[in-house]
DNA sequence: CCAATTTGTGAAATATATTTCAAATTTCGG
DNA sequence: CCGAAATTTGAAATATATTTCACAAATTGG
């Protein structure tokens, strides 16, 4: 094994690995690659493909065991594995995401949030520790911070990216529109800008691409 | 012309596009693939055979006039199309997304909020125009909108979905970690989950596949 | 005019998706 | 309880899509 997984069907497993949750929560024990390509919009074959890059889970005839399914890619992309994160910009959106609860229950524990208005520091309610923006390196790097969240005024993204990549981040989830160009060192950088995917949807529709899938 | 252009490529062309806005704001007048491809993290090659898919835009020997060059995406992508557009589940989040002003600077103008706790509605301080989630199906035909953004609680996504897709909705930007499957027509789903980018990163941190772009 | 750039494109190499199929398992009728 | 039919996975083979490469032709600047 440990042939490397290529990028779509790492994200479609992300996807699956989302589902997954969902049948566990509503109680479903087995589900097969047929019923998946259903619900995620893709053929069941590459379902199959896809889940056989985590070796071999399934129960030939019948489908797969959701518990074991889930916990294969969860050994597969590490996620049991808890990952310090940070929030960098506290505006609307920025704190809204700081404050959601889900995050921290996937093991994304957010540790610290980044302003650079002290002022908003002082009077934000939450029990995650605030820094102002001056300290993203020295705090990345003390609290060993694997992950980013940047959501701060466009003239200020490369910027704030360039002090988390030098305290050591290892990935960045790039919410403004601004194309974030990590120096020097290897980091993932996902830009998530709706800007972006608002254009990227327009751009379907324009084409009509009719066809399913990310 | 009119081959159809791939996925990736449109999306590497969206980045591009915002790239184009900086580089305008900054005065710059032309601009070269190896340039591009510096900034944007992906080879030159690449860089001139999506910009191919456009049809001739560069100067043979020196590189790319900028305004042109936006102009040229535009043109293939309807960019200057004006969409209606709405955000369903007005929580941190949605109520964020709703007041940021870039949206509409560049065509998606929010035409409705829509939220299930009409409390909520009385008590928002917005210039946008706010209806109860049960009348998502009628403001969305009355006022052609195409796109839709989702961000309401987990158990509420499909159903909001359901109701977009039943009004005529042309694509969905997903901002719930449910795997939204639009029924009945074509719709586009961009699923943006922020939960599903942390789980991505995490897998490409854990793989360590060490190599660039989206 | 020459050297250095730079685009655009067809061909080659890779990567990804689809199709096909064999073998294991379950279901169901009798 | 048995055996045929229907499911279902996993893997191999094929097809398609995408990226990379190599180079001719055009432009610029000195």
């Amino acid at each position: 094994m440990q042939r490397t997984i290529p990028k779509p069907s790492i994200s479609r497993l992300c996807l699956l690995y989302r589902y997954l949750d969902e049948l566990i929560k509503n109680d479903v024990q087995s589900v097969s690659s047929t019923q998946i390509g259903q619900r995620l919009s893709m053929n069941s074959h590459n379902v199959r493909k896809d889940i056989g890059y985590l070796g071999d889970v399934g129960i030939l005839g019948s489908g797969y065991d959701v518990i074991k399914l889930k916990k294969a890619i969860a050994a597969a992309f590490d996620f049991n594995r808890e990952r310090n994160s940070c929030v960098v910009g506290l505006g609307r959106l920025g704190s809204a995401i700081l404050n959601f609860e889900q995050f921290q229950i996937h093991g994304y524990k957010i540790v610290a949030g980044f302003d650079a208005n002290i002022n908003k520091l002082e009077t934000m309610h939450t029990s995650i520790s605030l820094f102002p923006s001056h300290m993203i390196s020295e705090i990345v790097r003390r609290f060993d911070i694997q992950l980013g969240v940047v959501a701060v005024p466009e003239k200020a993204a490369q910027k704030v990216t360039d002090q988390l990549v030098d305290g050591g981040i290892k990935g960045i989830i790039n919410l403004t529109p601004v194309v974030l160009k990590p120096k020097g060192r290897q980091v993932f950088v996902r830009n998530l800008s709706i800007l972006g995917d608002f254009h990227y949807l327009s751009a379907l529709i324009a084409l009509n691409q009719l066809d399913q899938n990310e």
